[in-house]
DNA sequence: TGTTAGCACTCTTTTCATTCGAGTGCTAAT
DNA sequence: ATTAGCACTCGAATGAAAAGAGTGCTAACA
């Protein structure tokens, strides 16, 4: 067990180098206002808690720094719970109090935001693209030769496509395909969507429709919509300014990892719900094991749909982080639900 | 005017510098099979050219590196217009043997496969927004509840926003709103669109419909679109692989300039058609001086409608980067033609 | 017995001088 | 007109020395 004294010590030492970034000496930590003791005193608890393992020296006279376990400890017993400035606070309410439109762009608009808040890297995980379904397919004529086929998913998601009308093709044509489709596509999983035309629907068009190939050949141009993003990274600029992104190397390693959704997306695929700090080699991936992820569920109702995190160095300011992720995504699943049930 | 000695001298230091990076020596390019002379006779020509401009020295006694002057000259006398490789071409031709959809989703494809197949960073600018009309207005009912506005403008963007239908709405009253912002807002520029409303269409709804505040205010909500993004950039990542920026604070300045539309949307509105190289101090904001801009313009039958544009480090592959930038924006203008010929 | 002052020791960082090498510019020879 | 030769310049690499921050240990103190 710490005694009291050590724990005052560990907390000064991490709230030093989240701060400043450089070891911290016994002098500086004699220097606080809370503590007590000449840095004499101070060394040997130092010495102790870096047996213990929760500090290390970057070299043998250097001063100390919190190692993984030692970060660990700090957010799971040290770490004062952080209050939002009003002005944070304020932001972030003011973005919700607008009304929801698109799932998508609240994603786009949270990474974004979070990311400038906290300056860290935002990764927002959207619904599992497998579970997304259909809910409505309508085309809407522009004019003589071409119009837009809306599909709308059980997410809000919506997309368009334009597209030319082919010859022979009618008024009556178009709306009975759109009636087939939605009888037979909707509730469909988008991931389905080309299966599911090629399997059941040809069929029935063939049978409907006075024009066969040019119907099928129209469908599948305006059906086979890309798959909704599901993932948005924003930040990335901001790892920039980190000292511990002073090397154009492990930039370009995280900018190339982060461009790879593969990547990504299972990290933030976390089973539970709340709050997950994983720290340094916390993380399974070896280009993130200098840094730390914060990850915090958002859900739709009593859905769990996706995940918002904050991505920053190991020695990132966790009560703040936590707090903003926190906050941001209570108000996120807020806000969508309440949307979701208007619908 | 220069001997025919000094343009082949001046030819082979730009061809290598581009390639190295490195200050070239005299006797490097006396190895060179082109290169009858031995290293002192180079010297001379070079402190010759070195004395008109074309070359220079990093320091005394070092190797020279072309001027901006040199570059200039070589972009206008000197490049062998590169031929592309049969990959390349492929590739590109590829793209654009699908069917266009929007001109929006072309922009972005465009900066992303052209700084992939570069290594440079592509911009690629729109239309004018301020001459963006608006060209058909459709409200899609999704349920009791709530329905889709669909705007689709003249130059093919189409803006989709959810919403919910206020109670007391019948269909009757939405659809005598979209006869009536059918009939005055088609053909208004964007911008104007909500000075437009709360001129001219509001008088008329609280005429015609039985739920006058309702119905205006679903209006505002579901027609204040946001713009459409007319910049697009891509591949910054790729700089971080040119020498020139080993140094982090060069790019923090280069990727947070590449974050502001306005700084760089105005180095992209080319006055004249065609292809246009801007070297180093050539581009008039500071951030740019040593990066070399080439800049192309797209069309739609004979509107001038768009510019793409490569940026890269004055060492840039001139030859390269024009002939992949001319090939695109003509395949680019073709396809944007013939997909419009059919609206 | 817990705390602290004092001091030798360690390791990094900075500075400065030296050396090395690539390359020039000039001169003299071809 | 060209080129070989050589002194000279400057940056980059190397290494030694000094400075500075911080530790660990010992001995003294309350």
């Amino acid at each position: 067990m710490l005694t009291d004294r050590q724990l005052l010590i560990l907390k000064v030492i991490v709230d030093e180098f989240v701060d400043t970034a450089q070891p911290i000496g016994s002098r500086n930590i004699a220097k606080k206002e809370q503590v007590g003791f000449s840095p004499a005193t101070i060394r040997n608890e130092m010495a102790d808690l870096e047996e213990l393992g929760f500090l290390q020296k970057t070299h043998s006279s250097s001063g100390r720094m919190p190692s993984e376990k030692g970060y660990r400890f700090y957010v799971d017993h040290l770490m004062d719970p952080l209050k939002l400035t009003k002005d944070e606070i304020k932001r972030i309410n003011k973005y919700f109090s607008h009304k929801m439109i698109e799932l998508e762009r609240v994603m786009e608009n949270s990474a974004n935001i979070l990311s400038e808040l906290t300056q860290y890297m935002t990764l927002v995980l959207g619904p599992e693209i497998f579970e997304t379904k259909l809910k409505q397919v309508q085309i809407v004529p522009l004019n003589q030769h071409s119009a837009i086929a809306i599909l709308v998913t059980d997410t809000g998601h919506v997309e368009h496509r334009s597209f030319v009308i082919p010859q022979g093709l009618d008024q009556s044509d178009l709306e009975k395909t759109v009636n087939i489709l939605n009888e037979k596509l909707v509730g469909v999983p988008l991931v389905y969507l080309d299966r599911m035309i090629k399997k059941e629907v040809r069929g029935l068009i063939k049978q409907y429709t006075s024009d066969f190939s040019q119907a099928y050949h129209l469908l599948e141009e305006a059906l086979l919509i890309d798959l909704p993003t599901n993932l948005y990274v924003s930040g990335k600029g901001n790892m920039l300014n980190q000292p511990e992104f002073n090397d154009i190397e492990k930039i370009k390693i995280l900018f190339s990892m982060m461009e790879s959704e593969e990547q990504i997306a299972p990290l933030l695929k976390s089973k539970e719900e709340g709050t997950h700090i994983f720290i340094g080699r916390e993380n399974k991936i070896e280009a993130l094991n200098d840094l730390s992820l914060i990850t915090s569920t958002y859900t739709i109702g009593e859905d769990q749909v996706g995940t918002i995190a904050l991505l920053g160095p190991t020695r990132m300011d966790y009560a703040k982080a936590v707090a903003m992720l926190q906050l941001w995504s209570k108000q996120m699943s807020q806000s969508l639900k309440s949307w979701y049930d208007e619908n």
